[in-house]
DNA sequence: AATCGTCCCAACCGCACTCTC
DNA sequence: AGAGAGTGCGGTTGGGACGAT
């Protein structure tokens, strides 16, 4: 019979239950039975696999962790974008908002709004907002980086063109969104169609200045939120930062 | 080196919805 | 139609990692 101390400090049985992190073993019994079963009946598994963990907990290893489609490593900017966008037009729908970024679950874009972009905790200070600029910085830079670097050894495709239509698509919902949101003089929305360089001004626009690029200029929130603070009062409701 | 505060993420909980009988 | 089981979703919590002081 398994102990809890076995499992480590924070494991425990409830109601018959395993509760706790997940051990090597048992994420290979689940990943095991998935492959056999598939997904779905998750409160049988317990019972085919000999796991005591719950039908939920299982679910939600195998969304969360498990999948072998899952992407690693941190939130992109381009990401970021999205989940902004996205996040402004459904709120907290975040299973609604994981369909649109292949990879990522929905307790992952959760974590992140919550990190980055959740206003009103207490305890945040104005350390946390400069080490929330100086991440973002790093961001913009790499961003930046990789697309210079991008350029450098291709020239544009059609997937590319491809990635500038949907950019402009994106600019024009965004504008709109944000003309609503951000009223002048916070609105750093307003020419975005030239900052992203697509749509009628893509012509005019030089080729150094990706759409890559452009996002990542876009998104200087603190800048919002200095003018913000600026002005003591709250933005249409949509919050940034601490 | 020690302490403190924050970031990050895995996991749990409760509720609501859907499905099946 | 209605009850119970199964599933999905959003909110919340706990704790390790890491940087600042």
């Amino acid at each position: 019979m398994e102990s809890a101390v076995q499992f480590g400090w924070s494991s425990r049985f409830d109601d018959g239950w395993r509760k706790g992190p997940w051990t090597p073993q048992e994420d290979k019994l689940l990943v095991e039975h998935v492959n056999l079963h598939g997904e779905g009946r998750w409160n049988s598994v317990s019972r085919l696999t000999g796991l005591k963990r719950s039908g939920k907990s299982c679910r939600l290893r195998w969304v969360n962790y498990l999948r072998p489609d899952l992407k690693r490593g941190k939130i992109t900017p381009h990401e970021e974008t999205i989940i902004l966008e996205l996040h402004a037009r459904w709120g907290n729908r975040w299973s609604t908002i994981a369909r649109s970024l292949p990879g990522r679950t929905d307790n992952e874009i959760k974590n992140y709004w919550r990190t980055h972009f959740k206003k009103g905790k207490p305890t945040c200070r104005n350390s946390d907002k400069t080490r929330a600029r100086s991440r973002f910085i790093r961001h913009q830079q790499e961003q930046q980086n990789q697309h210079l670097q991008h350029q450098d050894l291709q020239p544009q495709q059609p997937q590319q063109q491809l990635q500038l239509q949907h950019t402009a698509a994106m600019a024009q919902e965004i504008q709109e969104m944000a003309a609503y949101m951000f009223p002048a003089p916070y609105n750093m929305f307003q020419n975005i169609g030239e900052h992203l360089n697509v749509g009628s001004t893509s012509e005019e626009g030089s080729p150094e200045d990706g759409p890559e690029m452009a996002w990542g200029n876009l998104w200087n929130l603190d800048d919002v939120n200095d003018a913000r603070d600026a002005a003591g009062e709250d933005i249409g409701g949509f919050s940034f930062g601490g």
